[in-house]
DNA sequence: ACCTGAACACCGTTCAAGT
DNA sequence: ACCTGAACACCGTTCAAGT
């Protein structure tokens, strides 16, 4: 291979392989030695357009959260919230390796800040107080944090075998709540639980 | 070094070093190589033990659980529920690292089969159907998820500068909404929420 | 500016060898 | 059964070299 040859390396191409590996196979599988052969580079190309893998992926979960465009505002500020909150757990039902990516950063994307703005403007319409709203908000930020890791315990368990190893040494009233337990939808159970938040209002 | 010779390594004092590796620096920190170092012994020897990292980190989650016991349960049932809610948060006040490593973990602990049960018990205590059970259980099970990764994205920001980098760019609302986010108490928070949930039954 | 290979200091894990 | 070192196949990242 000869040296210093352009290849058309970007921040959105190397972001779009990255996102790609992430989604078939998790973060743990995403090195930057497998990123360059994804994108038929040295690792060390990508060097160029992201300082380090802990800024890479800050970036992903910018660029993921950045892409969460939740409908136009309308109807009252319940409908409002629940419709910026859907909007975000969607993410996890259709991409749950990429959202938990995002909601285990620690360093919150600036793309949030403008989720987080459409929430509480919905709340301070609703006539909530600033310490209510306060703490509603953080309520729903609490929830959509523990989405995508709730729901990776649940389809870990819907994917083995009905009667998982897991239930060996358990009471027959135990062994039928954990099976019960594993009949959820997660999507609705999530608006469930956010309706719930909500009404105590 | 000679070989062969037994240095009275076992589970619990493996464990016991292991904890004190991820709460001092997080589980990312917690290598099989560091943790030998830390015993005074080659990696290789927790492999007579563990069968690899991940069941290791399985150990822990199960052995932190384990250790969580709710007060006796009295009152009524939302008080039973709060009391066992609130003693599983504790540890990710306590030990937040730790916690985190549990959550993420899509293998659930035969010790989190306890805690369930008695959640359950107090539920149908309380007289709730089956369905309103079933949703009232996940709910408080996405809360306690999502409570150490909000939660690290709060000490985050806590920890840096009061005008930190990220709100470089934000208009004046925003940024003075970006400073009240971060007034809250973690464990208060928590609470706030949990009794937002169950208010309403 | 952008890309390369070699090198360094790490990983987890296998395996043969010791007691 | 329990512990060891060497080795293998990986990591992230630095650095000097190429265009």
């Amino acid at each position: 291979m000869t040296r210093g040859v352009r290849k058309g390396l970007s921040k959105e191409v190397i972001l779009k392989a990255a996102f790609k590996i992430v989604e078939s196979g998790g973060v743990e599988t995403l090195s930057m030695r497998r990123l360059g052969s994804e994108l038929g580079v040295a690792a060390m190309a990508i060097y160029n357009h992201f300082p380090d893998r802990e800024q890479l992926l800050d970036a992903m979960a910018e660029s993921a959260l950045a892409e969460i465009t939740p409908d136009e505002q309308k109807g009252n500020w319940k409908k409002q919230v629940t419709n910026v909150a859907r909007s975000v757990a969607n993410l996890s039902i259709e991409k749950p390796a990429v959202f938990a990516l995002c909601m285990s950063r620690p360093t919150k994307p600036k793309a949030a800040v403008v989720l987080m703005s459409k929430v509480l403007e919905a709340l301070r319409q609703g006539g909530l107080s600033d310490k209510e709203a306060l703490a509603c908000y953080h309520s729903v930020l609490i929830l959509l944090h523990g989405f995508p890791f709730w729901q990776a315990g649940l389809t870990k368990y819907c994917a083995a075998s009905p009667d998982s190893i897991a239930t060996a040494d358990l009471s027959e009233q135990e062994k039928r709540d954990w099976k019960l337990l594993h009949t959820v939808d997660p999507a609705k159970q999530f608006e469930a639980s956010l309706a719930l938040l909500l009404d105590g209002y």
